[in-house]
DNA sequence: GTCTATAGCAGGATAGAC
DNA sequence: GTCTATCCTGCTATAGAC
């Protein structure tokens, strides 16, 4: 064994410090020899363990980033079951609650939300697994939970238009830290991410908090 | 002068083909090799021309990621120029409808999200660019606009996040093409535009179409 | 202003000792 | 399972001919 390893497996590290670097610098910017040396291993560990690096990126997907969209999950659901009564507040209060504060340290949010991004953008082998495995179960669950509130008149396209609509909003104040802190002109600390699932949660319900006389 | 080069100089080949590689690909991503051949030029080219890759990659921001905001930003004041009064509605859908319809083709458009976003997640020089000279005065300006029509309840931090929460929603719908494709069960054609512009702004004012009964 | 040629280095991956 | 040593490819950047 080798230099900062703590008890985890030489396998283990490297899939923790590949998450990290790839959500940070994106997988072109991160060479294998940065990798296996932030994991205090040999260069050759990549490939003895994962037989390559792109392998190596799909397995951050496989075993830690659907680990932790399944603890989002369940965060939400337990929101949820916590609420008196389902409703369109408490869904999307409860929905707002697991993704922008949840049961993610802020550095795993962040990551967690800056590999979804990257896969958005320009979508790998991984995006399956996100779009399959994730955006389209949580979407069709929330769809089911909140149709009976909508309008009859409402179709199925724009009711997934709505769903999509308050999940940018998370999407966005989670990976958009940086120039939303900027422009706000403070850190997200916890009054403000409290503030902010508010914000969401009434902007969703309501939209703009508009005068009476003024639409 | 070399292979299948139009009437425009190398240099504003270069910077054309470097941003729509940039924008698909991302800066680690794509070699000076790919951009030179891909423009039809020698390699030395890009030296020759803007000194190294680096700042290629900014001069595609000043000179073209700036000029196309400016275009965008003109849309949407002839959009707000054209309605009868201004409103928090008026205001709204000339903004939708300048980003999402706009004056850009559907490639430049997506090209442009594309670059933002990637600013977003990793920001390099060009950052500043996108946030001090597009996103503050965009915000700030909307800020105005829409002030006089909300409660004066709201501060200064909840008046940001509407406005923070409407554009990620356009950002969203612009740069998240293929998921939300793939979710709705059909390509962004003409009419789907439509529809959502029309969408962003109901929901921007009134939030969900819930029933009355439902909240 | 555009080319060729090349320096100089970093990248992913593998072979084989231990 | 981890190491060293090494291959070979591809990278940015530059020098210098035209």
């Amino acid at each position: 064994m080798s230099s900062d390893n703590g008890s985890k497996t030489t396998r283990d590290r490297l899939l923790e410090v590949a998450e990290t670097l790839f959500a940070q610098k994106g997988y072109d910017a991160v060479s294998v020899r940065k990798i296996t040396t932030a994991a205090g291993c040999n260069l050759a560990a990549v490939n003895y363990h994962f037989g390559n690096k792109k392998t190596l990126y799909l397995n951050v997907f496989r075993e830690r980033w659907m680990h932790r969209a399944q603890r989002i999950r369940a965060c939400f659901e337990e929101n949820l079951a916590g609420c008196d009564n389902t409703s369109p507040a408490s869904v999307i209060q409860s929905l707002a609650e697991a993704l922008i504060k949840g049961p993610l340290t802020d550095e795993e949010r962040l990551f967690h939300f800056q590999l979804m991004i990257r896969e958005i953008i320009k979508p790998t082998e991984a995006f399956e697994i996100v779009l399959e495995e994730t955006m389209k179960p949580s979407f069709e669950g929330l769809g089911q939970l909140l149709q009976p509130y909508l309008h009859e008149s409402i179709d199925e396209e724009r009711t997934l238009l709505n769903i999509l609509s308050i999940f940018s909003m998370v999407l966005y104040f989670n990976f958009a830290r940086l120039p939303v802190s900027k422009i706000i002109g403070h850190a997200y600390d916890q009054p403000f991410k409290d503030r902010l699932v508010q914000h969401i949660v009434d902007f969703s319900l309501s939209g703009l908090p508009a005068k009476e006389n003024a639409r």
